[in-house]
DNA sequence: CGCCAGGTTGTTG
DNA sequence: CAACAACATGGC
């Protein structure tokens, strides 16, 4: 199957327009960074596992209240799946709260961190030499981590080739005209993976550039007249869909 | 104030 | 299997 050169052409195109974006931050001193130095080599076993929390913490959150859950937690030396274990209920929820969701993702990070322990010896790193496959699946057999969260963890941790799909790219593709409404996630990645080759910087550069665009001006109420993709984009085409 | 956030799980028809 | 409720805080 030949690609369709829509996704490369509109991963430059998002890209001039937003820049370099430097997915996924690090939270140290309680700030979120987003650092290219960062990027240029591989994750520590330590990071790995600080994007799985954030992961998890973000699931349908805001990323602004993940960051104070985060600083929370980095702030109790909460960062790490022996420090979680051998926390209490109540102080580990405290630390989660901002996020929103407190008691179940406080749940989620427990149970993720006893099974790190476990399973993986309390190094998260040991999970990639599964191989990508079984450690998507040791992922998506856990509690609390459904396609978004093992992928994101996947790709930004451990660069295997699982593009990432959200809320926004199901949106804004359907918006765009390359996907149908109501794609499942499976159909969605598959869509992504058919037509873009594997390179870790770009699938990561690109779904934090989609993420960008849908809270930027691809929004449930779309602002298409200062949309970058509004002349590639079916559902903006004689500014049908602008807001007001 | 109401809506929406970088989803996932459990329940029901 | 699709549709829907539950989960919760905080920013705009």
């Amino acid at each position: 199957m030949p690609k369709n050169p829509a996704f490369l052409e509109i991963y430059r195109c998002l890209s001039l327009c937003y820049g370099r974006r430097n997915w996924w931050p690090i939270v140290r001193d309680g700030v979120s960074l987003y650092l290219p130095e960062f990027l240029a080599r591989p994750r520590t076993p330590e990071e790995i596992f600080e994007i799985a929390v954030g992961a998890i913490l973000t699931q349908n959150t805001a990323w602004k209240n993940v960051e104070k859950a985060l600083a929370a937690l980095e702030k109790s030396e909460l960062l790490s799946a022996r420090a979680i274990l051998a926390a209490s209920d109540a102080d580990l929820a405290e630390a989660v709260r901002p996020a929103g969701y407190y008691n179940q993702k406080t749940k989620k990070l427990k149970l993720f961190a006893r099974r790190i322990t476990d399973e993986l010896k309390g190094n998260i790193f040991a999970l990639s030499q599964k191989g990508p496959e079984k450690s998507r699946e040791w992922l998506l057999s856990h509690w609390g981590i459904g396609p978004e969260t093992a992928d994101s963890i996947l790709l930004y941790g451990f660069s295997f080739p699982f593009f990432v799909v959200d809320a926004y790219t199901r949106r804004s593709f359907s918006r765009i005209g390359l996907l149908p409404n109501n794609a499942a996630y499976t159909s969605i990645q598959r869509t992504f993976h058919e037509n873009l080759e594997f390179d870790p910087t770009l699938w990561r550069e690109y779904h934090a550039l989609i993420v960008e665009l849908g809270k930027d001006t691809c929004r449930s109420s779309p602002f298409c007249n200062r949309c970058c993709l509004a002349t590639r984009c079916k559902s903006a085409e004689q500014g049908t869909a602008s807001a007001p």
